[in-house]
DNA sequence: AGCCTAACCTGAACACTGTTCACCTAGACG
DNA sequence: CGTCTAGGTGAACAGTGTTCAGGTTAGGCT
């Protein structure tokens, strides 16, 4: 059988949904697709890659169509997605926030919030510490129950008012 | 050579300033020590338990004696503290941060800034919510500029000031 | 229909990793 | 003097990501 990238990064989903992210390995992967571990380099470069593939894919799923009206309800809805993507299958966040703090991609929600932020008039920096303190509360707090993520998303969108509106 | 526990941890430090976080193994580290790498199985259950003492002698380290006056000055003390462990050794932040989200150690940090808030009035789920986006914050923005982490650190603590008035 | 190219895959090897196990050894203490 | 124990040995186990030279196969072009 031979596959395409996407049918890599689709299997790739399934087995960790399966196994979990420490049993996540190349030659599981490859064993699962019926194919040897170096088939796998024909795709990606490498682990990182593939990781990175998965993570974006994960958080283009978790995506949905809503018109924007205010920054705070654009930065709301890019929490919520992100949350979700990382509640989307089993060990998700832990993926997706690994790939994000090596760099390797899942990079557009911290993109979004920066641009939202820059929208409702603060300057580079504001909007950079911003977004990324947002983000990270995110991270943080996903396994939270959604009362205390809530919560938790009032304190850091106060703050961040309490700034802006100076 | 024999070694002892604290020899053991101090040395695995000065590894970890040389290699970086990557390359530390515990081969690495019992070859650095002159011993067959199942000797560390004498002083440590494994590499977590190993990782976790390393990490929390690092954070022991970073303490500074202070007195608290207000509940806002103690939580900017170990966030500061958290953050200069963090930028104490090389890689110290990833070490720190994953032995923390792993659960084996490095707990303190979390513990103080919740009872910070509960002293300032906080109820319990304020406290808990609180305390861990201030920590994640921390974590998030160990290599900003001290401007910029000034500057994160205020939001959230406007943001808590916000809640807390209440 | 036949060829050719590009995509895909094989199988073996390399150089690591954390961990376990039975066994040994030097020094302190009663 | 003997015993006890903290500390260490050396080999093995069962994995890991990655590389490489070479083989196969499907689709488009002439």
């Amino acid at each position: 059988m031979r596959h395409r990238r996407t049918d890599v990064i689709d299997r790739a989903i399934v087995v960790l949904d399966e196994q979990g992210l420490d049993e996540w390995s190349m030659r599981r992967l490859a064993a699962d697709l019926g194919v040897q571990p170096s088939a796998l380099y024909h795709h990606f470069s490498g682990k990182d890659e593939l990781m990175a593939a998965v993570a974006d894919e994960l958080l283009r799923r978790g995506r949905r169509p809503a018109e924007i009206v205010t920054w705070e309800s654009e930065l709301r809805l890019v929490s919520v997605e992100l949350r979700d993507a990382m509640r989307s299958h089993r060990d998700a966040a832990e993926l997706i926030a690994a790939v994000h703090t090596r760099g390797v991609g899942a990079q557009e929600p911290l993109r979004r919030m920066a641009g939202a932020l820059q929208r409702a008039g603060a300057d580079d920096e504001l909007a950079r510490v911003g977004a990324s303190t947002l983000l990270h509360f995110v991270f943080a707090h996903v396994s939270d129950d959604d009362r205390d993520f809530a919560l938790g998303l009032d304190i850091v969108l106060d703050g961040l008012t309490a700034r802006l509106v100076r």
